[in-house]
DNA sequence: GAGCACTGC
């Protein structure tokens, strides 16, 4: 044994594997055990409250109905877990001496190799090969037990999948031989007009212009690539809605779909983008004088309101992808339906996928429905028989089943994270490595939003001949990204969703399972050329009884510090009974319209201040306007300006190499500063202006030059806002204390201190928290800080502080602290806590 | 001593 090193070493890694494996198991089971225990509970608690409180003969019929349908469902949950139990039995009992048997087989294949490794190797992937077969449908439980030993023998290595359904596509399956293969000279060939002919939109065009000229609101519904996005606003341009030198607009949910599709429809009229046909992003207007055909990002349109609050240069707004329901479509929809009501002359319409248009019809007075046809092929759906409790080895165990045993044609995978990506390429590495030459080539490529750019662009190389690529992405291939060629889809149910807690105003970010509209978003994106698969690793019953319908909309998730703010300067006074889709929890709206009391932005009877008006300028949470409106106090703009860009920036700033930890972990030493993280960040980006912003010098420093660069982007759009405000860029020249009390006088609500064990505690909900082990002042522990936010991941943590003095707090907001709460701590040691405000 | 879903202004 101890002749032969390399075998040693992936004896060893393999245990490795196993332990993370384990974990990953025993979470998931935890997981799956505890949300049934939870909904039987909850059912049993129904029925004996019901039972309680009720003779028979006092239910009404509904309620006997209802109490017979509770015992129906908590009979079928019993019946299922015995049923699961039972198939789990199957699916993972392995006699003890069958383990045995093969674990001293692999001891022996050790010194076997040293002679013949040739034969053992080929032996072994043989096994490998035989392992991977492919089994779809429900198979005869007889034969189960018939070939009882060879089952078991290969069950570690195969999932069984069940085909439920098929996702009916517009296209059928064979079309791709019956229509005429086009090379791609002889496709340019194909005019534009031509290819606009043949959208699926097309054929509907008169009565589509029609149903608009009658209905003031219109929902379309509509699936992808049926052509709507880029159609509709040329129809209307061609029926002369634009007359009078009005505007159609079209708002999209990203940067990228706004640029590409307006390029496309300044093609398709034959017109330079920009003049006719523009679109408009943050930190670019591309339009002018002469464009009446407007695209633009859901942002910018709700920006947008602020100089122009009845759309008065728009005859027609279209609300493009409604369904993915971002926080800014759903204040848009208040917003345009109130407009709608004084200004009759006004079109709106609003896109959505399937499924949603009957909401959306409902909230818009019962607006008609418009139904256009979608252009995609059918896909079938697979779920596994029984739950996986590893999803990350079911991934690679199915891609290695598809990649053996089916058609060529590419997979994607969807992940939760970048560190489920790279576990998963490991697994997957080292597993086709060992199959060999046995299959075809297999191309493993990670994309998430954080990778460089040159690393993404990877994934839409064609694929060589004869190779299979595998796409292991996060929720960025659901709808920002879209990959040709994938034919299978393999679906773990899982992402990761930010929420927002709005009684401790922590921010979390957890794995949950997804919806079922995410669900089937990501099927059809294996039917985009062609009819494909997609494999869904949990069962039929848990896609229909465990998961929700619709992800819960952002609105509902997320602090709406800037959301109240913007809302209020549109003078929209009463936010409790503002026209929402969806409203958000009534506390966070309470904690904005409550900081913002208490930071001067409204006064008692919740009118917008000056100070209000002026922070609703800048694009940023009502605390950080504060500190750029603060720093013209202190004269210290040009610092806060800085600061501010930095803590704006989302993805990671620090790039940290798993090879090159120490040295990324010393780059970042290098840069610390006293007086806390926010000066830090202040370093980091005067060192790289004076490098003349080189990509170079972020490279050696282990710095993101993309995260840098948008800091740069946004630190020059408030710099062109502190012009509207009125405030002149000065620097405080080294002053780190104005600084400071700068930023104190706008994140006064976000202190801590110290308390014992170098805990810290908030000042205003008294939360036990620690700070981050990345900021610079992990080891100082001062006495007072001001934490940028509190965010949840393994622990409570503050991230991004700065230390300040008590004292500070009394002199930036006189109002909201006394003294005597925060002389308590500064005199004596180590306090207790009592009298809060 | 932890870790970075995805957008957008």
């Amino acid at each position: 044994m101890s002749t032969v090193p390399g075998k040693r070493l992936k004896l060893e890694s393999e245990g490795r594997l196993k332990i993370t494996q384990q974990l990953r198991i025993k979470s998931r089971r935890k997981y799956l055990v505890k949300r049934e225990k939870d909904k039987r509970a909850e059912l049993e608690a129904d029925i004996i409250d019901d039972e309680y409180l009720f003779q028979e003969e006092e239910l009404t019929e509904r309620e006997r109905k209802e109490r017979e349908h509770k015992k129906k469902l908590l009979q079928l949950a019993k019946e299922h877990e015995q049923a699961r139990e039972l198939e789990k039995v199957q699916r993972y009992h392995m006699p003890e001496d069958l383990k045995k048997g093969q674990a001293n087989e692999k001891y022996v294949e050790v010194d076997e190799r040293e002679k013949a490794p040739h034969y053992e190797q080929r032996k072994w992937e043989e096994e490998q090969m035989s392992s991977a077969v492919f089994r779809f449908g429900a198979r005869d439980k007889e034969k189960i037990h018939e070939k009882g030993q060879e089952y078991d023998l290969v069950l570690d290595d195969e999932i069984e999948f069940i085909q439920a359904l098929r996702m009916p596509g517009s296209k059928p399956d064979q079309e791709d031989e019956n229509e005429p293969k086009l090379t791609e000279s002889e496709k340019k060939k194909v005019s534009l007009q031509e290819t606009r002919r043949s959208l699926p939109i097309f054929p509907f065009r008169d009565d589509l212009i029609q149903a608009i000229e009658k209905h003031q609101v219109l929902i379309i519904e509509g699936e992808t690539g049926s052509g709507k996005t880029t159609q509709i606003p040329q129809y209307l341009y061609e029926a002369g809605f634009t007359r009078g030198g009005k505007k159609i607009g079209c708002t999209q949910p990203r940067r990228v779909a706004a640029m590409s599709v307006s390029a496309r429809v300044a093609q398709e009229m034959g017109v330079k983008l920009g003049n006719e046909v523009g679109y408009s992003i943050r930190f670019e207007d591309c339009t002018s004088e002469r464009t009446v055909i407007k695209y633009m990002t859901d942002g910018t349109l709700h920006r947008e309101f602020l100089s122009e609050p009845d759309l008065q240069s728009y005859s027609v707004m279209i609300i493009d992808e409604a369904h993915e329901r971002t926080l800014h479509t759903d204040i848009l929809f208040g917003l345009v339906k109130d407009i709608t009501r004084f200004r009759p002359d006004l079109k709106l319409l609003i896109s959505s996928a399937t499924l949603d248009a009957q909401k959306f019809s409902d909230f818009f007075d019962e607006a008609p429905i418009f139904r256009i046809p979608g252009r995609r092929y059918p896909v079938d759906i697979y779920y596994t028989k029984a739950p996986e409790a590893d999803y990350i080895d079911a991934c690679v165990v199915s891609v290695l089943q598809i990649h053996a045993t089916q058609p060529l044609g590419d997979i994607l995978v969807f992940l939760t994270g970048q560190e489920e990506i790279e576990t998963c390429q490991e697994l997957l590495q080292e597993r086709s490595r060992r199959l060999g030459s046995k299959i075809r080539e297999l191309l493993i490529l990670p994309v998430y939003s954080n990778l460089p750019s040159d690393m993404q662009a990877r994934i839409f190389h064609p694929t060589p001949r004869n190779a299979r690529k595998v796409v292991l992405a996060t929720n960025i291939a659901e709808t920002s990204l879209t990959i040709d060629n994938i034919i299978y889809v393999i679906d773990p149910g899982f992402c990761k969703q930010n929420s927002f807690n709005s009684r401790t105003g922590m921010e979390s970010l957890i794995v949950v399972p997804i919806s079922k509209a995410s669900a089937n978003q990501r099927a059809g994106r294996a039917g985009r050329v062609a009819a494909g698969k997609c494999f869904r690793l949990y069962t039929a019953w848990a896609y229909k009884h465990e998961l929700e319908d619709n992800t819960v909309p952002e609105i509902q998730r997320i602090n709406l510090g800037n959301a109240v703010l913007t809302l209020k300067a549109l003078g929209i006074d009463d936010l409790v009974h503002f026209d929402f889709l969806d409203p958000p929890p009534l506390e966070t709206l309470v904690l904005a319209l409550e900081q913002l009391y208490a930071l001067g932005a409204l006064n008692h009877h919740g009118e917008l201040t000056k100070l209000g008006r002026r922070m609703a300028e800048f694009p940023v949470d009502p605390m950080m306007a504060k500190m750029i409106l603060a720093s013209e106090k202190y004269k210290c703009s040009e610092e806060i300006l800085t600061i501010a860009a930095m803590l704006s920036v989302n993805g990671a700033i620090f790039y940290r190499p798993k090879d090159k930890t120490v040295h990324a972990d010393a780059a970042r030493h290098s840069f610390f500063t006293p007086g806390g993280d926010h000066l830090m960040l202040l370093n980091i980006y005067t060192q790289w202006a004076d490098s003349d912003f080189s990509t170079q010098w972020c490279y050696e420093n282990f710095l993101q030059h993309r995260s840098l660069k948008r800091a740069r982007d946004v630190r020059d759009q408030l710099a062109g806002l502190m012009a509207r405000v009125e405030i002149d860029l000065v620097s405080a020249a080294g002053d780190t204390v104005g600084i400071r009390k700068a930023i104190t006088a706008g994140y006064f609500y976000h202190v801590a201190r110290l308390s014992k064990g170098g805990q810290y505690k908030t000042v205003k909900h008294q939360q036990t928290v620690m700070i981050h082990p990345n900021s610079s002042m992990f080891e100082d522990l001062p006495r007072w800080v001001i934490y940028h936010e509190l965010k949840f991941t393994t622990k409570e943590f503050l991230c991004q502080v700065i230390e300040i003095e008590s004292k500070w707090l009394l002199e930036v907001a006189p109002h909201y602290y006394k003294p005597h709460v925060l002389e308590d701590s500064t005199n004596k040691k180590m306090p207790k806590m009592t009298g809060k405000s």
